[in-house]
DNA sequence: ATATGAGCGACTGTCGACAATCGGCCGTCG
DNA sequence: CGACGGCCGATTGTCGACAGTCGCTCATAT
């Protein structure tokens, strides 16, 4: 209801700008660890002072995308395999189980109707072999539900921590998923906040999560089981 | 001139001051969920000028402390009990499960040396009843073994969660443990670390951070004890 | 040749001023 | 009397300039 449909125009201020712009470049490898930044440099090619910049750099080094030494610049920072499947993919789990239990009565008709297009659009995209838009839908439909669960902390979290899984996957991880698999994945658990059942609903995410981004369990023999 | 007053250490940069005396006013309390911060008043009150102020408030927005509104200032938040059971405490284990296991092999006798004075120190501050105290102890207990880690990411996301955690327990829940009981966990979590065996730390660890925040059980039977 | 330390670039850290934006106030008009 | 719309104060967003710090270079001494 009270669907007026109209969208936000913020024109994002230019630190979001600058942060997004570079995330990007990171997340993307055009920016490789190890390459510097230098404040006045991005200032003069993203046309704006250094004062957006700054904000911006701090931010993804919130983010764990780069260091910053005090006088001596920033340098883009890598992400070990450990570190994903031992930390990140974890929180991630416990943020998403949360999130997604939050927003269970709360998904509206149009909130399902919407994830299902991006569904759609991944076997689209999956088809064509569209690895970009393919990551891209996956991380919307994920945050469609973050979003509605209204938890601002949480929503935060996931965002501060999916951009170094994502330059991982991008950077460095080979393909190592089946893009067909990815849209069916979502499509089932599209298909179980559907039905609505908390508990299956709860492990269908961890499952979710787990395939996804670490089919081969934590390293070496005995895998530990995350609980 | 309320207390909040800038101290000379030229070591670390105003941002970092500024930080730190925010975080350590919101913690306490003496600012207080939905207090307004206005950077010009902060600027003028702790003598500088607002862009060390301005990269200060956004670092502690990512720590989720406060939350910022274009053009319309900032105010500090609340922390629910739901998030700190069942968000932030997960995640401390899973970063501290990850950091404890790199640690290990890595702890020298100095380091368990310095682990041990801490503990001593909570034995006395338990014993004087200073909370505060005892809070800190626990705190840096904690960090030097992350930091022993040398895992600069865990460090800092340990960083970025725990302050929300210290300001739940400091603003809203009630003395929920004995003191002595707390420096005792933390002498049998020393004592698993000196014996080494790897397993059995990772449990310590987990048990430790879940006994002591969250004694009741994420989603025990009756557990909603706070109004 | 090696050690030392002053000087030099290249940056970041900080500052004060200006521009843009928001929400409320108030007069005006229906 | 209530809705509308333009001012106004408060506050943030952005900018350009200056000061401080670090690592490196290079002359100098041993």
């Amino acid at each position: 209801m009270s669907g007026l449909g109209l969208r936000r125009v913020p024109s994002l201020s230019r630190r979001e700008h600058v942060a997004e712009i570079l995330r990007e470049a990171i997340t993307s490898g055009r920016l490789k660890p190890g390459d510097r930044l230098v404040e006045l440099d991005l200032a003069a090619e993203l046309g704006t002072s250094r004062a957006p910049i700054r904000e911006a750099l701090r931010q993804l080094e919130q983010e764990g995308l780069i260091a910053s030494y005090p006088y001596r610049g920033s340098e883009v920072l890598g992400v070990s395999q450990d570190e994903v499947e031992q930390v990140l993919v974890p929180i991630r789990i416990t943020l998403e189980r949360f999130a997604f239990g939050k927003a269970l009565g709360k998904l509206t008709d149009d909130d399902l109707d919407a994830l299902q297009r991006l569904v759609d659009d991944m076997l689209v995209a999956a088809a064509d072999g569209e690895a970009e838009r393919l990551a891209d839908l996956d991380i919307r439909f994920h945050e469609l539900v973050i979003t509605r669960s209204e938890q601002r902390h949480c929503l935060q979290m996931w965002k501060t921590i999916q951009p170094r899984v994502r330059a991982y996957f991008r950077r460095d991880a080979p393909a190592h998923a089946d893009p067909g698999d990815v849209a069916r994945q979502h499509q089932e658990l599209l298909d179980v906040l559907r039905a609505g059942d908390r508990e299956t609903v709860l492990d269908a995410v961890e499952q979710h999560i787990h395939i996804h981004l670490a089919p081969d369990g934590p390293d070496g023999p005995g895998g530990h089981d995350v609980g």
